[in-house]
DNA sequence: CTGCTTTTAGGTCAAACGTCCTAGGGGTGG
DNA sequence: CCACCCCTAGGACGTTTGACCTAAAAGCAG
């Protein structure tokens, strides 16, 4: 049995869509014209819309963990690995001076809307949440490690937000450097290096 | 002439929905329900939704400014009135926590939908920013004064993005702490305290 | 080729949306 | 008392939305 083309063309291109959009403005038109199909192609796909979004979520969770376990596996250390999340802003700057970070912008528009997804799509925030801790226990910040992972995340969706509304590119690179140094700061004496 | 009642009252509770809901999810009826007025109504007092939005915007900015003002006037040196923006966090935790930002996330939803009035929108964001920014200029931080602004407009959003996202009203406080403690290391020595 | 399942296209449906019109209520000035 | 104007109520319009159905095309097994 091969599936590959449509349901997954469908949440791709409603990921996408959501991400540029939002998840309301997005119509089943909109994806149907970007996909290339019918409207009423989707119900044989996807019952609902909210199907469609829970897919997206899927779609982002597990792109999330591939993503987290790859820098796991290359072997460079928990300082590393933090300064590779803190990179993502340079990475995605581009998208992100236009549409925001995905994550933050989808969870606070499914929070407004009282969404029964909205679980799911914290749940993103959250898998960022305890790979930092871990990566800050690693380092040896103990107790404070939720803390630390916290923070940063907070110093990522504010320079993401920001970013987005002020259309500065370059500011996010100044909050990386921030951000940077601010790790440095963190490491408690004579860890391993 | 008085005309106090209805096309302000119009305006507080759509600016309320907007910030709750969203702009986009609150629709006339919604607003028209809140006031305790008829949806035909509206076509007297404002002619489009967009209309609306723009007296929502007018009314979030002069509340701004007076607010801002107003701090200004107390007679505290700017490292106070710094605090007094910090601060804003935590005398609006609930509602942070439960719909995050009502600039950043009007601002965010806005640049989604290309909307034309996200200029204006972002005039609130431009407004924190000048104002920080002279507040940072009397603090002696000379030319960084306007990169400081937008490093603590960047905590605060994303210190309401993460209490909105998780619930989490507790974090607001040790973001705040962060914050000032922060302020304290920005200022030059001898600074006058 | 035949028969079956999977997938697609096109169209219908009720509901909700923003917009707009009109008739009438209620107060004020002449 | 009357004419006028600000304000309001209620409904109608055309469009778009998510949801749903049906018929037919496409792919595969025998």
């Amino acid at each position: 049995m091969q599936q590959p083309a449509t349901k997954d063309r469908i949440a791709e291109a409603a990921d996408q869509l959501f991400y540029e959009r939002g998840f309301e403005a997005t119509s089943f038109a909109d994806i149907a014209a970007a996909v290339g199909i019918s409207r009423g192609n989707f119900y044989y796909h996807f019952k609902t819309k909210d199907e469609i979004l829970e897919a997206v979520i899927a779609r982002r969770l597990a792109a999330t963990r591939t993503m987290l376990n790859t820098w796991q596996a290359e072997g460079a250390g928990p300082e590393q690995r933090v300064i590779c999340f803190i990179r993502i802003l340079i990475a995605n700057q581009a998208k992100i001076t236009l549409y925001g970070c995905p994550v933050g912008t989808l969870v606070a528009e499914l929070g407004k809307l009282n969404h029964a997804a909205q679980d799911q799509a914290n749940a993103v925030f959250t898998l960022f949440r305890t790979w930092l801790c871990r990566q800050f226990v690693e380092l040896g910040c103990g107790t404070e490690s939720d803390a630390l992972a916290m923070h940063l995340l907070a110093r990522s969706q504010g320079a993401a937000a920001l970013a987005q509304a002020f259309g500065d590119v370059e500011f996010i690179n100044r909050e990386v450097a921030l951000m940077q140094d601010w790790l440095r700061g963190q490491l408690p004496q004579g860890h391993p290096r």
